[in-house]
DNA sequence: CCATATATGCTCAAAGTAAGCACAAGTTAC
DNA sequence: GTAACTTGTGCTTACTTTGAGCATATATGG
């Protein structure tokens, strides 16, 4: 413990060891049926974009959540409400600086929730749709084209390509993140998958991390798996994905990011457009009103093209009546 | 993302904002019916015992990870298998050497499951009693006694000692962390729990971490609320507890901390022990089986002192045939 | 009024769960 | 050896949850 803030006191090597803890958030939120989240525009735009993100400062931030609150205030002007700590990285070279001496960026990545698309301050700070970095993982409207397509061939030569044990450990991983080989596909997964294509270098950021050049056929393969993002942006942003979905399941955490009051088949909407797949209708309406997740507010919505709606509340109560309040996904309908 | 880099560059001030980024293990395994983990006595006595942990080096390690292993191999002879990451912590004053002018650590904690006890090295590493950090979790006897005795009593005072908004949200997050008003006790919200007495004052590290005295009578309570630890390792306890009792009911983590074989009955008593309280035995066994974890390798077990019990190991397959294959703890016996 | 769209209520079969009874097959006390 | 006890295992039963679909209610646009 004592031996890093040793070689610390030395003058340049410290420099070259050093570490800086980068507070990164992915802050998402459902507008009209779609899950988007928040990225920055460098000034320099031949850079990627990026998440919201800023360094730890332990000498003005308390704790690790105070400092992303601030930083993601300052750099978009937003005021988080709920915020949940996701994971650690601290890989090599994920960072281009760091070849340059920099030091080695250690991200503490976050999953914020906001409702609606609050305003956003002046900087060039964009709602996205989640999916567009992730184009696999929206089976909304039936089994997206590029998973067939592209990814499953190009990741199943992947996988022939290895040999003895380690050919066998790349199906096995395949087979489960992707659903082969009779497994379901499991839409919590998300970071499985991308840490498939990124190790496959399917991926721009593969390419890029490693410095080394790739082929044309890869070249095309990158073009269609998404758009990229600084650093490991876009693995946090998976990490989030998958952290969401499974939370949606057994916590209220969708209700952060629905207006106050609103229509089941809205709330439905919302649900599909997180977790990825069409569900079916009438049983989400009773798995909510059974769970005792919402109570009507006694108005109806004329806006629906047919008959007017309910309108909805979330009972807050329920986190005190049960012990995983959340909205229960029910089965995928296939579409 | 420049500024912290450039204030490392002039020569006091970077000593005294400057970030150390811990790496500490609870590892845990499962002896005799009871779950322990291997806590390290630092060579000064008077000093608390901790979770194996050190910096992390980023010249050395690629990843974190890649350093937690390391760390831990050199500090207690270990060679981890399982690891998981599980929060990273950065609040101010854990660590007393923060007052005096020392780096503020960053730690990330992880977790990491270990088959029974495999033998330790030189260190003064010890397996101890999960449940001597956490008495009130161990339900397995019934409501642990120190409960209603010593808890429940304490905390209802620190939370009538709260005006206005605040004790109503003391109120909220008492009874969802210890089942009152209504709500069930979920045993996965050892964090919360933890976190509670933490704020109270009822851990011993509490009173230290602020540095100020404490009244005789706190001073006794602290005494029977578990054994304390250094700097926030008991917290990443807490949440290793936590995530472990979470993810065996969706991953089949048990059989990492099982021999390769065993009768239902003793994986019964693993979960057991993990899960903090009894378990119903017809339909643990049915449920383990209808899952398909186990198969039988065609033995019996002569050492139970009754009927002998068939010996099972378990099905790797699963992994490929559920999405998520735990072992579904049933509903808990009141013993 | 009709076609059509969305909203909502209801049924029904299949599967899963909690709880407990009964019996099997050993060990230990005497 | 036998009774008493321990642990293991099969099975039943009432109840709850789930997947799927049918039917009906209430709007809109022609």
């Amino acid at each position: 413990m004592k031996n890093s803030s040793a070689s610390a006191a030395t003058a340049e090597p410290a420099r070259l060891s050093s570490v800086v803890v980068e507070l990164s958030a992915a802050i998402a939120a459902v507008t009209d049926e779609s899950p988007k989240i928040l990225v920055v525009q460098p000034p320099d735009t031949a850079a990627r974009a990026g998440l919201p993100c800023g360094p730890f400062d332990p000498t003005g931030h308390r704790t690790l959540e105070e400092g992303l609150r601030t930083s993601v205030n300052q750099q978009t002007g937003l005021a988080l409400g709920y915020v949940e700590q996701l994971y650690t990285f601290g890989n090599q070279f994920r960072d281009p600086e760091e070849r340059a001496g920099g030091p080695r960026p250690v991200s503490v990545g976050y999953l914020a929730l906001v409702r609606q698309t609050e305003v956003k301050s002046s900087a060039k700070a964009d709602w996205v749709d989640w999916y567009r970095h992730f184009p696999w993982e929206d089976a909304r409207k039936g089994t997206p084209t590029i998973l067939g397509s592209v990814i499953l061939p190009r990741l199943t030569t992947w996988r022939e390509d290895a040999k003895g044990p380690e050919r066998l450990r790349r199906r096995d991983r395949l087979a489960l993140a992707f659903g082969l080989e009779g497994a379901a596909w499991d839409n919590e997964r998300v970071l499985d998958r991308y840490e498939l294509l990124y190790e496959a270098g399917l991926v721009f950021e593969a390419s890029f991390d490693s410095g080394q050049k790739v082929e044309p056929n890869v070249v095309a393969a990158q073009m269609v798996t998404g758009a990229a993002l600084t650093k490991d942006h876009r693995r946090i942003l998976a990490t989030a994905l998958g952290r969401l979905r499974a939370k949606i399941k057994y916590r209220p955490v969708i209700f952060e990011l629905m207006p106050p009051t609103f229509t089941l088949f809205q709330l439905q909407r919302a649900v599909e457009a997180l977790a990825g797949g069409p569900l079916h209708k009438q049983n989400f309406r009773r798995l909510v009103a059974n769970e005792g997740l919402v109570e009507p507010t006694g108005h109806v919505s004329a806006q629906t093209g047919g008959r007017p709606a309910e309108i909805f509340r979330f009972r807050r109560e329920v986190v005190h009546e049960r012990p995983a309040p959340g909205v229960r996904v029910p089965v995928r309908v296939r579409k």
